[in-house]
RNA sequence: GCCCUUGUAGUUCAAUGGAUAGAACGGAAGUUUCCUAAACUUUAGAUUCGGGUUCGAUUCCCGGCGAGGGUACCA
């Protein structure tokens, strides 16, 4: 049993015995003892006060620390400030506990199995006329990091994608390439294809631009402009021939959106994530009007006499939702909609996740409404993991007006930063092992970056500072793990282990500390899951790392004398690195051995 | 207009209603005959404003101001 277990229950009987009264188990808060106070952990005894009708909480914690002390063997002595009661815990309560840590290899996870719950995440969800940018990036490191938090709660989970590849913006990038390509493929240019295809996306808006701009000054409204531009018509009437089904616009955008997906792959790979199931919106949206169209049998939505058709939400507290437009063709909502029914079919969902930003809550709470509606079991609980958007210091990123930050640029310039950093400090050759390093170091100081901010909140980017590789990082984090590997290696070069906890080792405060923090791991881990939170994880393993960095600084390990004190700093250290190494994963993080 | 989110050092981020609001970067000053100095130590510096609830409020409630998003035929 953990201590802070054990030391609840103590103070629930002591509480009990002293004033007969017994607290839930809720109302005991116990935490971690501030550096500046004598203890190991704390408790707030204010919340007793009233119950046990006792005036002075000074009183109250002094006579509940006596009780403790003399029936608690765990609690070695306290003491009283305020409201507070700060308890000592003995060094072989720690020792026990660390061995608890160290005896289980996948500590803080747990696996699934085939009884286990299945959660369906959607992350990612590119459309297929431009290459992925930074506001991708952060979708999919969260939705990543939450897939795999998720699996380490014991949930089975499937990675999904629905991707847009169908629509009036993947019309214009077709049609500026017909207009303009010249027949130019990824092959010909060298171009990867994701950005050859949002090169002519830029190219349609261009023209588009000017061809209003030239309207305007021939004396109409911008209104009338839009309406009579021919670019517009001609990409409207691409999308009706896509409809439609003819056979050389279909062919045209198979090739084009082949291209985008050869490059998407590419930079998933790069980035490390991966899905089990895709889904197209090309074969999704005809699901979606089907499923409106048995509503609207169902009496669950309306039509208007235009031919569109609506879903009345106003007894939710919510508006009229259109799901048909009147020419019969299908909106968002619908696609959506289609896309839940196909993945309800294919798989046996407990839980749906959607990783989407939080400019679409209103989307997804009218989601949620109409698949309950409509019947899916899992439609009135679905979540909407809903996160901030990616700021750069001017504003939001507006991928017409040429401030985005694409994907594959800033990880290249993140490996390559890493690279040169580590040039710098005199420990880069031209070894594969030193690219693999700066790969590594490169990548994780991004998703780090990225991963530390609580997902709710907007948070900002400033591609002229670049992200920095010392301090609350991820290079610092994985620098502190290839430090503890080197001290192994080299232990084990010496006939050193750091397989076996010795017992009777006198424990400095540096290393208590130590255990303490590496005891909640598990507690950490269930709480990234029960919030959505991956940077409580990040956070978590910073402040491991900062406080191992202090006993490292502190301490000697290899050179310490007394044997039994050695082996248990190797143990320890080896502990702090696998769950460095295990937090790490779950953020979809790699660690190097060395850097 | 209406609805939602948000406001913490110069900057980027923390803080289950709990002790003197923590870090990092940037600023100032230090630590290497010693297991990797991408480290460690010291230092200056912040809760948008006004009320309320509470023994106790960055946190919960009300109001003002600021920022972002959504708002019925874009996705």
């Amino acid at each position: 049993m953990k201590i802070e277990q054990k030391l609840a229950q103590a103070i629930q009987n002591g509480i009990s015995v002293l004033y007969r009264w017994q607290p839930a188990t809720e109302q005991v808060q116990l935490s971690k003892t501030r550096r500046e106070f004598e203890g190991h952990l704390t408790l707030n005894v204010f919340p007793f006060l009233k119950p046990t009708g006792v005036r002075n909480p000074q009183e109250l914690a002094t006579a509940l620390g006596n009780y403790l002390v003399d029936n608690e063997p765990a609690v070695e002595k306290y003491n009283v400030i305020k409201g507070f009661l700060n308890l000592t815990v003995a060094s072989d309560a720690w020792l026990g506990l660390l061995n608890s840590v160290h005896t289980d290899p996948s500590y803080g996870t747990k696996s699934p199995d085939e009884n286990s719950p299945l959660v369906m995440i959607e992350y990612s969800s590119p459309n297929t006329n431009k290459p992925l940018h930074l506001g991708h990036i952060r979708n999919n490191l969260l939705g990543y990091a939450l897939a795999e938090i998720m699996t380490a709660n014991g949930n089975r989970v499937v990675k999904t994608n629905i991707v847009n590849d169908r629509g009036i913006h993947i019309c214009k990038s077709m049609l500026a390439w017909q207009k303009w390509g010249n027949g130019e493929t990824p092959q010909s240019s060298g171009k990867k294809g994701d950005h050859l295809v949002g090169d002519y996306y830029v190219a349609f808006d261009k023209h588009y631009k000017a061809e209003i701009k030239a309207l305007m000054e021939g004396g109409l409204t911008q209104e009338e402009a839009e309406a009579s531009s021919e670019l517009m018509k001609e990409a409207r009437a691409m999308l009706r021939q896509w409809e439609a089904g003819d056979a050389e616009i279909r062919a045209l955008w198979s090739m084009m959106n082949a291209w985008v997906y050869e490059g998407f792959d590419e930079t998933y790979r790069k980035m490390g994530v991966g899905f089990d199931k895709i889904y197209y919106e090309s074969e999704t949206y005809i699901e979606g009007k089907a499923k409106v169209e048995e509503g609207l049998a169902k009496g669950i939505c309306y039509q208007k006499e235009d031919g569109s058709v609506w879903a009345d939400l106003t007894a939710e507290g919510l508006d009229h939702k259109l799901l048909l437009r009147s020419d019969g063709t299908s909106v968002y909502m619908t696609q959506d909609i289609g896309t839940a029914k196909l993945r309800y079919d294919d798989f046996p969902i407990n839980h749906m996740i959607y990783v989407v930003g939080n400019e679409q809550n209103y989307h997804f709470q009218v989601l949620s409404i109409l698949l309950d509606k409509l019947g899916f079991a899992w439609g009135k609980d679905l979540v909407h993991f809903s996160y901030g958007m990616v700021e750069l210091p001017e504003g939001k990123m507006k991928s017409r007006e040429g401030t985005v930050v694409d994907a594959d640029d800033l990880m290249d310039a993140m490996i390559e930063t890493a690279r040169e950093t580590s040039q710098e400090l005199g420990k880069s050759d031209d070894s594969e092992e030193t690219a693999e390093i700066a790969r590594i170091v490169g990548l994780g100081a991004l998703k780090y970056f990225i991963l530390k901010v609580d997902p709710r909140k907007n948070m900002t980017f400033n591609p002229k500072e670049s992200i920095d590789f010392n301090g609350n990082t991820g290079p610092f984090i994985q620098y502190t793990y290839a430090r503890i590997r080197s001290v192994l290696r080299k232990a084990d070069e010496a006939g050193l282990s750091a397989a076996i906890l010795p017992k009777d080792v006198p424990l400095n405060e540096k290393e208590i500390s130590l255990i303490q923090s590496l005891a909640s791991y598990d507690v950490i881990v269930r709480q990234a899951a029960d919030d959505y939170s991956p940077a409580i994880i990040a956070n978590y393993i910073y402040e491991l790392v900062k406080e191992y960095n202090q006993f490292y600084h502190d301490f000697s390990i290899l050179r310490e004398e007394n044997k039994a004190v050695q082996s248990f700093r190797l143990v320890l250290s080896a502990n702090v690195a696998k769950v460095i190494r295990s937090g790490m994963g779950l953020l979809g993080i790699e660690v190097p051995e060395r850097m």
